[in-house]
Formats: C-alpha cells, structure tokens, sequence
DNA sequence: CTGGACGTTCAAGGACTGTTGAAGTCAAGA
DNA sequence: TCTTGACTTCAACAGTCCTTGAACGTCCAG
C-alpha cells in the first residue's frame, strides 16, 4: 500500500516552477513578490515551492488572458486553504468562468445597449 | 420627408468626443494616435471627429475589459467603411463577442486539462 | 574543496495604457 | 485689442507586468 505520507512539499525551485508553468523564473519571482505564489526559505535563503505554486501561476495566466489583473487573481488565491483539495481548485475554477462569462454577458448587454440606445451607432454627441 | 443629406460629419471636438464616450480628453487624443479613431484637422490644426468616434471608444473600453488590446481593436477597426451601416456594426459586434466567448471556451477548457491532467492540480513538476 | 550551475537582491529598462504639466496657438467675445 | 478658454505638441511621469544585467551567495558532484 502506498501511504499517504506527509509531502516534503516545499522542495521545488524556481527554475522547476518556472519550467513547469511556462513562465519566465523572472516571473516566478514577481509572482511572488505579488502575493501570488508563496514560497519557504531554505536556510542559503533560496525560494522553495509546492506544487500548488506552478499550478496557480498556470490558472493566473489564463485567468489574465480574459482580463484579471494580478492583484485580483491573488485575492481569488486567498480563498485557497494551503493545502487545496480538488474541490477547493474546483470551487476556484468555476468561480473564475463564472466571473469571465459574466464579463462576456455584460460585454454582450453593453453592446446591445451601443446599438440600440441610438440606430447606427450614431452615438448621440450631445455638444 | 427628411432628405438623406450629406452631413458634415467631421465636426466634433475631442472634449465633445471625451463627453460622450466618458473617457479623459487625453485618451481621445491617445487613441487617435494609437489608430483606433480617425480626425481631420481643422485649418488652425484641431481635431474634428465624426460621431463614430465615440462609438468606437466606447466599443473599445468594452472590448478591452475581456482582454483585447487596443491594437488588436484597431485591427477589429479596420474591417470597418468609413461611413459603418448598423449591420456593420452589428458585425464588428458578434465578432467581438465571439473573440470573447472563444477566451472563455479556451478558459475553461485549459482549467479542465489543469485538472484532469493530474488530479488536485498537482501539476506534475518534473524536475 | 573546488567549479559550475543555479540562486539572491537590486536597479534599470521596456511595452502598454494612459495622465499631467508646460509652453505655445487659435478663435471669439467684452 | 486684449483676455479667456479650448486646442496643440512634447516630455515626463504613473501603474501594471514583466525582463535584463550586475554583483554576489549557495549547493552539490566530483
């Protein structure tokens, strides 16, 4: 049987994360800065991560391509126990499509409104 | 009957243009820099706008919250006449909320891949 | 114990998206 | 005519999101 052992967890680099991300270690490094990711210290005073560390910059980057800042990725991350279960990225996941189609919803309401407030668009410049 | 008369069209100024699309008259004047809106210049060399202006700010404050850039906005731009019919702004519109909905379809697939690839999102650092 | 790969911090720079301020131009009314 | 306000350009600055480089410390395999 293979135990459910404690994880040394805080073993990998940044030039682990950063590889397993996609991104440049310099971003490892401003993620963190940023309260994005966390990382111990070994006592050379070198970052090292868990897993969850490339998994969230992977979930930021998407999350940035439909329009949330760093910052508000981070604030979404603090919902996260420490150790996250799969449901807890789960809840994460959903919450972060739920908030991109309410975007989208509000995009599509928005343009609706542009054309119709005034035929053509012809935005009505009051002068 | 209201004859379909040839309108002067290039008459608003970049403070009628900020009003009306609820930007700072500096961005006016940076978006036509950037392309993304068009002036003629008066003989003492200011600005004039057509009421396309503003809609296309307007569009692009939109387009921009779901992550487009304004230079991927100015391209959108470009596939519109000079004098746009509502259909070829209702065009531009579908498209941008298709661009859209395409982030979102991706988005939620790459959360899908992030969570199944290996369960809890423990993204397999390989090191 | 040493060499080389990898790590650290800090300062600077760069793309993007604007804002602010200085200095000058133009049009129109008192 | 002179003043006032809105316009112009240009340079500098700001916030976000990083990258690059210098100078220096750490880790580990041989």
């Amino acid at each position: 049987m293979t135990t459910t052992e404690a994880l040394p967890s805080f073993v990998f680099t940044v030039k682990d994360v950063a590889h397993a991300s996609q991104v440049a270690p310099s971003a490892v490094r401003f993620y963190e800065e940023q309260g994005l990711i966390h990382a111990r210290r070994t006592t050379g005073n070198q970052r090292r991560f868990d897993e969850n560390a490339a998994c969230r910059i992977r979930f930021a980057r998407l999350a940035q391509r439909v329009g949330l800042t760093v910052r508000e990725i981070a604030t979404i991350f603090e919902a996260l126990p420490e150790e996250p279960s799969a449901q807890d990225w789960a809840r994460v996941c959903d919450s972060l499509v739920a908030e991109a189609e309410a975007r989208v919803a509000e995009l599509r309401h928005d343009l609706d409104a542009l054309q119709t407030v005034t035929t053509r668009c012809t935005a009505g410049i009051v002068r």
